[in-house]
RNA sequence: GCGCCAAUAGCUCAGUUGGAUAGAGCAACAGCCUUCUAAGCUGUGGGUCAGAGGUUCGAAUCCUCUUUGGCGUACCA
């Protein structure tokens, strides 16, 4: 559609300007909007003119009426259906060119249908996910790994390079906290021992820590010293946290396998905040920053609107900020950037406005494609997740239920002997779900998780999309034994003039569009919105009308073949969001 | 207090960047399986787009104010 909506605009501008130079209207005319009618009768173009009422002293309807009559009397645009309603001028174009362009470019590029160069070489590197090890995975990561999943994906589809990374939060005070919880109650329980997965037995001693603080609040002293102990090489403190940073680490990446998340390099804060530390220390002597007689660094922010804010603290260790500074710095020199996008909850828009302003300040030209991709948070129909009252949604938990319920909907329905491996095809759903489920909102926008309805499989859901493949497939298998019956039958994509089939033409050539989209506004419900729109039109589609069973070979020839081209589009969406596809289920 | 963000059907969310009668799913009710997978399809009811002004031929969309909610404003991350 994209070289009719060019080349009607350009038609109707053309008239526009005429039309404007015959009635001797001297002020500028504002431009043309394009836009798409509501319905499908009231054609595929829609031209609003309103605007220039005003200028031609003319009723709108009377503008439209002259443009159409304009442009059917000449014989050099191509002869096309126009229509006028009220103020708006509408083009019915010929769909068999469309259609085929779209169905020759799906042949073409298939798994790449969908594709742009908008992110042409460019490098972009995206951080997401960064979890503590001191604790399991949560709902809040499982948004924050779709989103930076699929965002990857996305820029990737518009031609970027894209580099996926992960912080791992492996210091810092709150890492000390479970450390020493283990220390003073564990009696050396181990992951081994005990059978706990073990980002949870950490996440178990970290709680402890908190129980602990209630007795004794001084107990906090303790952790700070030991951060201490721990930035100054303490073998004992630094073998503990070997150990207990290790057995978290395994239980995360066991997480990211279940989840189909991956990274392409890892980054750890303890090897990146030393750096951080010493860029802080050289600004201070260059004079961006100023010591306090405490001894801590800071930087006044007042240029940008804000307060002070501390990079090391008095006793000499690192803040969040501090280790930031040096990750950046680092990632750049490792990997010279054109963007670098990081995932995280809008809770830290704060830390990101200032950590870039620092950059910035310390000379990073660079600093200014640093961009904070900053989604909302996740909370429960009763209210916020709170770790304290025990509301938190575990990652590892939540992949176990949905999976349940899968292996459950399965056998309800008796399609156990039409799959073949039935467990993995549950993990596929329960991921499509998940995915689907926390991809839908805006990203920007807190939302809410309601158990009850993220586990239905039925209605707007990851598993309802993954339906439509799953059918789509078993009628491909279906078509393929009578194939050589159609060998030498020629796609005649006039025979596709059904008002539904004309609406699956033009959405899934719109799809290439909605990538693009998807990427400048680093959206990936743009996506989601339109696989599921698409879902239901094709869904009515399919059960309104026979494919295999139409009237004619010629006509199921036609519809086999604009099936086959909605199932590419479908696979390439939920290839950017991150729902696996299914052959049956 | 100051800063950032949000508010659309009972609930969860869309809304083509200012256009035609504001749409889906869930929940409720009523239909459709000897038929390409019923995880589906169809229909009914449900709206002061938080409120008030303003800009405009036209506002859920842009501006101002108000209300309500969230987040931030840590030598936590």
């Amino acid at each position: 559609m994209d070289y009719e909506k060019r080349l009607w605009l350009s038609i109707v501008e053309k008239e526009l300007k005429i039309m404007a130079s015959e009635g001797s209207v001297e002020a500028e005319l504002a431009p043309l909007t394009l836009q798409k009618p509501p319905k499908e009768e009231m054609g595929d173009l829609a031209f609003p003119l309103f605007a220039y009422a005003k200028l031609f002293k003319t009723a709108p309807e009377k503008i439209a009426l002259e443009l159409k009559k304009r442009i059917e009397n000449n014989g050099n645009y191509p002869k096309e259906e126009l229509l006028v309603f009220g103020g708006y001028l509408n083009v019915k174009v010929d769909l068999n060119f469309v259609a085929n362009r779209l169905i020759e470019n799906v042949i073409r590029e298939k798994e790449n249908f969908g594709n742009g160069e908008l992110y042409k070489n460019k490098r972009i590197m995206v951080e997401f996910s960064c979890p503590n090890t001191n604790k399991p995975l949560h709902l809040g990561h499982l948004r924050n790994d779709a989103i930076g999943q699929s965002i990857s994906s996305i820029l990737k589809a518009n031609g970027a390079e894209v580099l996926k990374v992960n912080l791992i939060n492996n210091r810092g005070i709150h890492i000390c906290k479970s450390m020493l919880a283990y220390q003073m109650t564990s009696e050396g329980e181990t992951p081994a021992s005990s059978g706990i997965k073990g980002d949870h037995l950490v996440g178990k001693y970290y709680v402890r820590f908190n129980e602990l603080e209630k007795e004794d609040p001084t107990i906090i002293i303790k952790a700070q010293q030991m951060l201490k102990k721990w930035e100054e090489g303490d073998v004992e403190t630094l073998k503990l946290w070997q150990q207990m940073n290790d057995w978290t680490m395994e239980g995360l990446k066991e997480t990211y396998e279940k989840t189909a998340v991956e990274f392409d390099y890892y980054f750890y804060e303890s090897e990146t905040y030393a750096l951080g530390k010493d860029k802080v220390l050289q600004g201070l002597k260059e004079g961006i920053f100023y010591r306090e007689k405490d001894g801590s660094i800071w930087i006044d922010l007042e240029d940008i609107g804000l307060d002070k804010k501390v990079l090391l603290r008095s006793d000499g260790t690192s803040l969040y900020l501090t280790q930031d500074i040096g990750t950046a710095i680092e990632r750049h020199n490792m990997w010279p950037f054109d963007s670098q996008i990081y995932v995280v909850a809008s809770e830290q828009s704060y830390h990101f406005k200032v950590l870039f302003h620092v950059l910035e300040k310390l000379g990073y030209h660079w600093a200014k494609d640093l961009h904070h991709l900053a989604y909302g948070m996740v909370n429960l129909p009763d209210g916020k997740m709170k770790s304290r009252e025990g509301t938190v949604v575990d990652a590892d938990d939540l992949i176990e239920q949905l999976t349940l319920l899968a292996i459950g909907e399965i056998k309800e329905k008796e399609r156990e002997a039409e799959i073949e491996n039935v467990n993995n095809t549950a993990q596929a759903i329960a991921l499509g779900a998940l995915n689907y489920y926390l991809l839908q909102v805006n990203p920007f926008k807190d939302m809410i998780f309601n158990p009850d309805e993220s586990i239905s499989f039925n209605g707007n859901t990851g598993p309802y999309l993954q339906y439509m493949g799953a059918r789509i497939s078993s009628m491909i298998r279906k078509f393929s034994s009578q194939e050589k019956e159609f060998e030498n039958v020629s796609v005649k994509v006039e025979l596709l003039n059904l008002a539904e089939e004309r609406s699956l033409i033009k959405l899934a050539s719109e799809f290439p569009l909605v990538v693009q989209q998807a990427a400048e506004e680093l959206n990936p419900s743009i996506i989601s919105t339109y696989l599921y729109d698409l879902s239901r039109l094709f869904s009515r589609y399919y059960h309104d009308y026979p494919i295999l069973k139409a009237p004619s070979k010629e006509l199921i020839k036609a519809r086999y073949t604009l099936v086959k081209v909605i199932l590419q589009v479908f696979r390439n969406s939920y290839a950017l969001l991150g729902i696996p596809f299914l052959e049956s289920m």
